[in-house]
DNA sequence: CAAGCATGTATCAGTTAGTGATATATCTAT
DNA sequence: ATAGATATATCACTAACTGATACATGCTTG
């Protein structure tokens, strides 16, 4: 397996693990969540979705399952694994602490004289 | 003046605005600052510091400032602009929001049964 | 003061990830 | 059956980052 990945995760990377963190879903439908997840402000191309899912298969962070009966043929499903999720919740983390810190540094310097 | 930025910013961009937040700083004193506000796991090089402050101060997020009486004579100092400032404040609001985002997403769902 | 190490800026060649464009197949609705 | 939306795939290109290295200046100490 390819060496894992380090945080920061890059845009495509992370809007794909957190679009798939609502439920397993194809790829189009991914690129579509990433875009409505971001406000419509972060939009991924085929040629960038369909790479970083193979990466992301290639790492184990994702895999594919058998998807839903009556799906459209052409549809390949992925969900989130384990680890995928995990490096999801790492990212959260390490951006939620980001703002705290920032917060406590110019919050109460803005307030003071 | 070149394109703007959009976000998300790269991390190489959004470390060297946030180091500056905290006050101007020469350029080895933001690849310090950088690598200590990411609990040291985001480390920069040389190369990437200075290739980032050459294309912020060209898009005027930046500027070079006189620099303390004093100092080493090596040095050039950096501080954030206006813009540069609400660029740094944007980052912080969209991952904000997308840590709000996911918390509402799924803490509720692992409560529930 | 001179030797040696730390500080500081600069640049190169190479890699990685993302992008716009395009191709092609399949589905849905009429 | 035709039209348009859905869906996957791949190409050539670019932007940004990286590791390595170079080199000048400053600081310390014998």
């Amino acid at each position: 397996m390819p060496s894992a990945l380090q945080l920061p995760l890059t845009p495509a990377v992370f809007f794909t693990l957190f679009a798939l963190a609502g439920g397993e879903k194809h790829g189009y439908a991914i690129m579509q969540e990433a875009r409505k997840l971001s406000d419509d402000s972060f939009r991924m191309g085929p040629a960038t979705l369909y790479t970083t899912v193979q990466r992301l298969l290639d790492l184990d962070l994702i895999a594919e399952t058998a998807g839903a009966k009556g799906a459209d043929s052409r549809r390949r499903n992925y969900r989130l694994t384990r680890s995928g999720r995990a490096l999801l919740d790492a990212e959260l983390e390490r951006v939620e602490a980001l703002v705290r810190k920032a917060k406590g540094m110019w919050r109460p310097a803005e307030v003071r004289p």
